[in-house]
DNA sequence: ACGACTGTTATACC
DNA sequence: GGGTATAACAGTCG
């Protein structure tokens, strides 16, 4: 499900419920989806049982996020990495909920926190929690050693991106996507900032002058704020931790909207596969 | 019913 | 080394 946006915000939502929360118990019920040594796709009730054990008892004291990942924080200094991938969610109950609807099929990670429940559910189950010991692991973690900048931060510069782009071999679909130049964007944002900034995905990522990726650095940091203050793209399983839905897929021009008329021209928008992703842009406005 | 598709990304090839 | 295929998996759509 999740991109930037959605990523930050869940982070947001977590917060507001979780921060100085005690965990009182973690059910673990899929063990390949956790794991202390990085070592992600090995399973084992050995693993799930040494999560739990780590986590139980922990406060909450923060909720970070680097590119796509959240890091919830202890006091105690521990972390939790958690990579939504394609279908991760975390929906937050208030109390026991008596509904009946959670934990349903796709739950497979429980905290509960005494006053409320945190799950994590997963349809696909790609994603996965890692614990740390502390803040230091986290940031030396081979999940997070080799990406690019933060699309907020300050570091995401127009010169440095444009530097960064010029060093690059593909296209410029790959490129952003990759995480390498700069982070956050997915199928969704990547094809919607290139046609904000009127640039090809399909165009090598070095071809871009460095008024073209300027323009892109606008649309990025255009873009994303207004995708987060609208809840993010809700497109099939993405919700908020309330199970609420994101308003930002009706503001999307390109995705998802291969062959309707271009917002810009009349022509018809060309749906293609680049970076063995579906990509939809318009050949007049794109160049 | 079946094949193609899906908001990700690590890995294996040619 | 870039580009593409594949893999992890379940559900939805035409």
């Amino acid at each position: 499900m999740p991109e930037l946006p959605e990523v930050e915000n869940l982070r947001l939502g977590l917060l507001k419920k979780i921060l100085g929360k005690r965990v009182k118990r973690v059910f673990v019920r899929a063990p390949k989806m956790v794991s202390g040594s990085g070592n992600i796709r090995e399973s084992s009730q050995k693993k799930a049982r040494e999560f739990e054990k780590q986590i139980t008892g922990e406060i909450f004291s923060g909720v970070s996020r680097r590119a796509k990942n959240l890091i919830f924080e202890f006091q105690s200094g521990k972390r939790i990495l958690a990579h939504l991938k394609m279908s991760g969610q975390f929906i937050y109950k208030d109390a026991k909920n008596d509904q009946g609807e959670l934990p349903g099929k796709h739950t497979h990670i429980i905290f509960e926190l005494g006053d409320g429940v945190l799950y994590y559910n997963d349809i696909r189950t790609f994603g996965y929690l890692l614990y740390f010991q502390s803040e230091e692991e986290v940031a030396k973690s081979a999940v997070l050693r080799d990406l690019g900048a933060e699309p907020l931060g300050a570091e995401f510069t127009v010169r440095r991106f444009f530097d960064s782009l010029k060093k690059k071999k593909g296209k410029l679909k790959a490129v952003l996507l990759s995480q390498k130049a700069v982070v956050g964007l997915g199928n969704i944002y990547a094809d919607e900032v290139c046609f904000a900034a009127g640039v090809r995905p399909t165009r090598s990522a070095a071809s871009l002058s460095l008024e073209e990726a300027d323009k892109l650095h606008r649309a990025i940091k255009k873009i994303l704020p207004r995708a987060i203050k609208l809840g993010g793209s809700s497109i099939s399983t993405y919700t908020a931790l309330d199970e609420s839905r994101g308003n930002y897929a009706r503001e999307h021009l390109v995705y998802g909207r291969g062959g309707e008329k271009c917002s810009g021209c009349e022509a018809p928008l060309r749906k293609i596969v680049a970076a063995g992703r579906t990509t939809v842009f318009c050949k007049n406005c794109q160049k």
